[in-house]
Formats: structure tokens, sequence, C-alpha cells
DNA sequence: AAAAAAACAGCATATTCAGGCTATTGTCAA
DNA sequence: TTGACAATAGCCTGAATATGCTGTTTTTTT
């Protein structure tokens, strides 16, 4: 363990084999404008020291004792919502890959990747990017095709900020007058909004709203 | 042009620049394994020939003139659903690669892209993945991991097929009559299977079950 | 300073909904 | 063959909604 350095990338390994960890934190270490700030065997360990831990990326294994690397990604990013995660794994399971995305990590790396494209990958994380291959993306770009439906054709977001509060009110079940006592407003003024989200929406019913801005992602 | 040829990657190309079109396909012509089968400066004349053309990836423009490459893709997978097709662009745009992506590429590439890249990038999308850079990776795990409310999480898909129908009808807008018009049933017995979707669902109007259910991934 | 857009407010009324209760089929597993 | 469950059907009532119309106040843009 070394303390974080300035002008370099901060890494930290969670990963139980000895072996890979070890040789995980010596490529990191002798490699220039890498340093390894931190390995450790299981979650518990990493997640007691994060807050105190000045980490850029972070190298997660998702087959760990205790608990696992997805657990592990959700209870990090409880601690520092931020934090850029990789998973490493042996296998590109479909499943799995979609919970890590899910729990918040950014990206996804086989173990078998060779060292200068990890080394390319912790970049790419540093630097705001998702690194995985493309095998994996597919994966996601498929999943992704299905569920939104052509939201980005649609030239029609123009829900105001006032509206997409009260539909998002709707959408939890409130009622008008709910929705007028939580934003200090009138129910006629509720009245008013729902009027104009059902004109910009060409609906007629509060589930077509609702379904319809779901599936857009206006809310 | 050239003919299709086994044991080769089969390449179109779909670019307005005379000097871009021409490079790329010296590149693909000049690497063993690949071959361009077909070069265009606009869909148009690219989507008269798709029918009878045997190729395996698709690099197209996303600036074209007359009919562009957004509208090229969806066109093109209207006619080949299963056609591979990465978009070339100056910019990483995070609108226009939503709308690439939705419309059904499979891939995302900048123009700026080195020759080995590039021959990777259509290696790998005919082998059934989505090369990206990994910063617009980033864009679309961003985007997913706002959409999928813990979609893989939830164990509770519970409701039965009927309570599915009647549940996508009221998405759509339809009022119980037009429900029980359409799945040939009573008004009372909507009545009776929207009740029973609110129990399982823990909720109280028609707004927050069909949230819940799209967040979801019940409808 | 004038025009446009967004947010606010009100009223009236026909339609629709939520949730209370009961009851008949058909199917499948214990 | 009893029990559990899904799907069907019915009735009632107070509450909520959709949509028609007319306004004012604030904020933003021109």
């Amino acid at each position: 363990m070394e303390k974080e350095k300035q002008n370099m990338i901060n890494v930290a390994i969670i990963e139980d084999n000895n072996t890979i960890r070890e040789g995980l934190a010596a490529l990191i270490n002798g490699t220039t404008g890498y340093s390894c700030i931190g390995s450790y065997r299981d979650c518990e360990t990493f997640l007691s020291v994060l807050t105190t831990l000045k980490v850029d990326v972070v190298l997660m294994d998702i087959g760990l004792p205790g608990i696992n690397g997805i657990e592990g990604v959700i209870k990090a990013k409880l601690i520092k919502p931020d934090i850029n995660i990789l998973m490493l794994t042996i296998y590109e399971e479909s499943n799995v890959v979609f919970k890590a995305l899910c729990a918040g990590a950014c990206g996804y790396l086989v173990k078998k990747t060779p060292p200068s494209k990890l080394l390319e990958a912790i970049k790419d994380a540093f630097d705001g990017g998702s690194p995985m291959s493309s095998q994996i993306a597919r994966q996601v770009i498929t999943v992704f095709q299905q569920n939104k439906d052509m939201s980005f054709n649609s030239t029609e977001h123009e829900l105001s900020v006032r509206e997409k509060e009260v539909l998002n009110l709707l959408a939890e079940g409130n009622n008008y007058q709910e929705i007028a006592d939580e934003l200090y407003i009138s129910v006629d003024t509720v009245r008013h909004h729902i009027r104009n989200i059902y004109k910009k929406l060409h609906v007629h019913s509060q589930s077509e709203a609702v379904a319809k801005a779901i599936r857009k992602g206006i809310i």
C-alpha cells in the first residue's frame, strides 16, 4: 500500500486471489503514471477504509468471498457516488454484466485482458469512459435498443420543469389534491399543468401520459 | 465495386466525401480478409441495391445529403433487420449517438479512428460485437443506469397474462370500456383485473401501476 | 417597454375510477 | 375431490378525472 500521488492515476484493487492481486499491483506500480494505493482481498476491508482513500479507479473482482463484487459496488457508490469502478471477471456472462452496470460499475473487463489493454482501460475509466469489450457493449446496446422507444427521434421533450414535477408525482400515485399540497399550488393549477402535459404528449389519460413519459425518458 | 467473396468480411461504404470514401475502400480492399463490395455517396443508391447485396458490415456516414445516416439505418434495418451497421462521424455528440443506436446501428466510430482500429472494429461488428469508444460507452451506460430501476433485482413479475394485457391497454390510453371491448370481456371484469393488479403491485392508481410496471420491465 | 411563455387560479359538468361486496366457471395440483 | 387460483361477471357509491372556458401574475425574451 502506498500513499496517493499527484499526477498519477491512483488505483485500488479488490481481488481475493493472491497471485492475481499481486500481479495487478506490480503491473500498476511498475507503470509510469499509475500507482496502486491499496489492494484488498475482500470488500469489507476496502469499504472500511474507503472514506479516507484517495482513489481514482477501483478494480473489483466479481466473485469475492463475503460481500460480492456487485454488492460491493452498491455499497461503495453509497459512500462515494462518483467513484469509478471497473469490474473484473472470468466470464462475460450477460446477466452479471447487467447487474454490475445497474449497480453502478462504469466498465467491465475480463481477467485475460492483456496488461497494455488493462492499463488503457484504467486510463479510460479515469478519463470518464466506460471501457468494455465490444461483445459486452453489444449486449448493453441490445437491451438499450429494446428499452427505448425511439426516445431520441421525438422532438417533443418540451415539458416544463413544473410539468415534469407534476408528472412525477402522478407516477408516484398521488392524486391532484396531493400533488397540489406537495407543490404548494391549487388543485386547479395541477389540473392546468396536466392539461398541458396531455396536449404536449398527445395523450388523454394519466396512464398514457405516464407510460409515454417513462418510455421516452422524460421522467 | 467487387463481388462478394467467401472467407472475407464483405463491407459496404456510404460516405459522400470522395476522398474519405475512396480511402476507406482502398484500406479495406488492401487488407487480407476484407473486401469492399460496394461504396456509395448517398443512402438512396445503397438502399436501392441492398436487397441483392451480400454484405456483412456497413460503414455509414451520419452527415449525408438526402436521406441522412440515421434515417438510412432505419430504412436499411427494415430491409435487412440483421444487418450490422457502424456509424461514422466526426464528433461524438451524445444526442446523435443515441439516435443512431436507437435506430439500430450496432457501433459508432469517429472518423479519426486509426486504420488498424477501424479494421478491428469492422471485425468486431462482424463477430457480433458493438465497437465504440469507451467515452461513448459511458454515455450509453449512464442512460442505461438511469433507466432501469433494478430490473434485474426484482423478483415480483407475478402478474398473470391477462393482467398484463389489461395493464398494457391501460398504458396505451384506453379506459375500462375500451379495454373490455378490446378483450371481449365486461367492464366489471376489467375492473376486477385492475383491482388485482393494484394489490399485486401495491399501488392505488392507474398512473402508479403503469409507472411501476414499466420501470420493472413488466410491460 | 412590449411581447411571449410559463405558472398560477377559478368554475362547471359529464365521464370515469377505486374499492367495497358477492358469485360462477374452468383448470391444475395435492 | 377438495382446495387454490385465474378469469369471468355483477352492483353500488363517493371520489377523482377530463375537458370546456376565462382569467391574473411572473419571468424571460425580444
